[in-house]
DNA sequence: ATGGCTTCATAGTGAAGA
């Protein structure tokens, strides 16, 4: 089973090159994170045509996330049970047996401000939820965009953003976290190149230069780590005509 | 260089992303 995950920055200007990454990869499962869109105007015959179902929970201008399969999803959830939160940032649904849970975590701005505060009091939440998850589906992966480099090693300057969002202590705790609910960074599991990213400024040819950060992951439950056969990052879809500065991740169970 | 690009909501610029 081919799942995937891809931060589109605006499903709207992102959709050819999505139907043409959908074609060219045929995953089982593709998670989508901020597509800006709202549910009325989910672009949903444009994805049935390329032959996938689709669920969405979207709002306008930002966030938004969605999650398009061959299958159709059942069970879906669209919010983290218990925590009041105006952002659609999470959509949970199983598909062939797998529980995937498509997830936009906070940017978090910086560690001084109030959306900090957020993303920390939202990834606890995240985690407590998660914990009620894999009781209930042990084959569980959760896909999308984390906005925390989990170590150094996925920083492409460590020094220069040391204590900076996408990088604190306390956020790479909640990271650590997720783990010790028994959740595999899947990326991991494998050799991988060095400096390998996920995400690059579209400032300063970031991309160009291989400026970037491994911020967008997929997480598998033991059971489904115990069978991953590979996990990847494409960076063809960063070099397109305006792209979205994330690249899609994705992982074969 | 506290910006650099890109998107959205707007009809000038400003907010937000990471």
């Amino acid at each position: 089973m081919r799942l995937s995950a891809w931060n589109v920055n605006s499903l709207k200007i992102r959709l050819p090159q999505v139907v043409d990454w959908l074609s060219t990869n045929r995953p089982d499962v593709l998670c989508l994170q901020e597509t800006k869109v709202e549910d009325e105007k989910f672009p949903l015959a444009e994805i049935q045509a390329a032959g996938y179902q689709a669920l969405f929970s979207g709002q306008k201008t930002y966030n938004g996330v969605a999650i398009l399969s061959k299958q159709q999803g059942k069970e879906t959830i669209s919010a983290i049970p218990a925590f009041n939160d105006m952002q659609k940032r999470v959509l949970a649904a199983t598909i062939d047996n797998v529980r995937v849970i498509c997830v936009y975590a906070p940017n978090g701005q910086s560690v001084d401000s109030d959306k900090y505060r957020y993303k920390l009091e939202w990834l606890a939440a995240f985690n407590n939820w998660l914990k009620d998850e894999l009781v209930r589906y042990p084959q569980l992966a959760v896909l999308g965009d984390l906005n925390i480099a989990p170590e150094d090693r996925d920083v492409h300057d460590p020094l220069a953003w040391e204590g900076n969002v996408l990088v604190s202590p306390e956020e790479r705790q909640a990271f650590r976290e997720l783990l010790k609910l028994g959740l595999k960074d899947s990326f991991r599991l494998f050799e991988q190149p060095e400096k390998s990213f996920s995400w690059w400024d579209y400032r300063m040819s970031a991309f160009r230069r291989n400026l970037g950060l491994r911020i967008d992951h997929v997480l598998l439950s033991s059971a489904l780590a115990s069978c991953c056969k590979s996990s990847t990052i494409d960076t063809k879809p960063r070099q397109a005509e305006r792209p979205s500065d994330h690249a899609p991740v994705l992982a074969v169970v």
